[in-house]
DNA sequence: TGATGAACATACTACCGGGTATGTTGTCAA
DNA sequence: TTGACAACATACCCGGTAGTATGTTCATCA
């Protein structure tokens, strides 16, 4: 389960294998195709996110302050689970250009839908707390987008350093997260925990 | 010129030759080899941001306004040259995670080190705007990726609309700017314009 | 205990794509 | 007019890789 770092195509079947101190054989005795082992990589990552997310959007509390509890865990699931996350990333992109095969396109399809109403959870969030007068910005859409560029960034430019402590991680989620909330318009008040 | 869209491994010699209406021949008569032309492509995309950029980063005006200037002109390009920027982006993730040959390695390398000096003009700008007080953020390091993420993101998610105008553009770069200006914590006073 | 099938490994095929070697055409200078 | 060279096109080579076909081992169950 590890082609996370080379990305789709620059990476072989026999790559993985050796990872796995395996063969060939034994990848496409579990999966019928390339692209399948790639499709579940790609859920599994969602999933992380999903399922640490999700949970939070249904709280009682005032939608700013889900917002900011959906935020750090999307943001520490960023970090934490960033190898997976590089494939997620490149799933979409690969969906933006056009997958080669047709099988393939419908495969990846699902799990940008998936990907979709993940999204939405952010989205709908947002605009709520924009109706409460907790945030301000103009098109959604592009909040929306800027937001998750903030928040994904991790992904891409994190990497962990020697004897680093889950406070460490914690200071950067909050920096990240403050930034993304300030970026929303959003009033940082009252308290940040 | 235009390989800017599959990416790098997933674009053949032979697509780009006919995307020019030319053939394989004409292509390594002019470059030596796939990465060479990657480089160009490459040098050229860093080259529009640089030289729309560097000038305002001299002007005499206080950082923040300098930043304000930089900080548009880089947003507006990124739309504006949204396909060299795409290669410039794989460039970097190339190198990250080590490019195949050696030659190659110290060409991406050179580029690397002019990206590296265009990143810190904007970084210089941001820590006297905070010494100003006029932005406030805590590591410097993580302010700038997490300003790049935003101002950088149009890369990814902008696509033309039928029938846009200039002003549809700068409206989009005002909602950019304004999201990392807001989330360095910048005081957003004054006007914007 | 022998048959069966899952869970692999090994060997092989087919194809694609980077790179090269060799044409072909036009231009320009002597 | 011809030789030389730039600017391509065409044909080919060859390594790497997805996918397949065929072993081999081991557990389970009749």
């Amino acid at each position: 389960m590890c082609f996370m770092e080379r990305g789709y195509s620059a990476t072989s079947i026999d790559d993985v294998a050796r990872r796995l101190g395996a063969t060939k054989g034994r990848i496409y005795h579990h999966y019928p195709s390339k692209a399948d082992l790639f499709a579940d990589v790609f859920r599994t990552g969602m999933q992380f996110s999903f399922s640490s997310v999700e949970p939070l959007s249904k709280g009682p509390e005032r939608a700013i302050e889900r917002w900011k509890k959906m935020a750090r865990a999307h943001a520490t699931g960023m970090i934490r689970t960033r190898a997976f996350q590089r494939v997620v990333w490149e799933g979409v992109e690969l969906h933006l250009k056009g997958a080669t095969t047709p099988e393939q396109r419908d495969s990846l399809g699902r799990l940008i839908a998936h990907r979709e109403r993940y999204a939405r959870l952010f989205r709908t969030t947002i605009e709520e707390a924009r109706r409460d007068g907790d945030m301000q910005f103009s098109l959604t859409g592009i909040a929306e987008e800027l937001m998750f560029s903030a928040l994904n960034s991790p992904v891409f430019w994190y990497s962990p350093r020697a004897g680093e402590t889950d406070s460490d991680i914690k200071e950067l989620v909050d920096q990240i997260v403050s930034f993304a909330l300030r970026g929303l318009g959003g009033k940082e008040g009252s308290k940040n925990e």
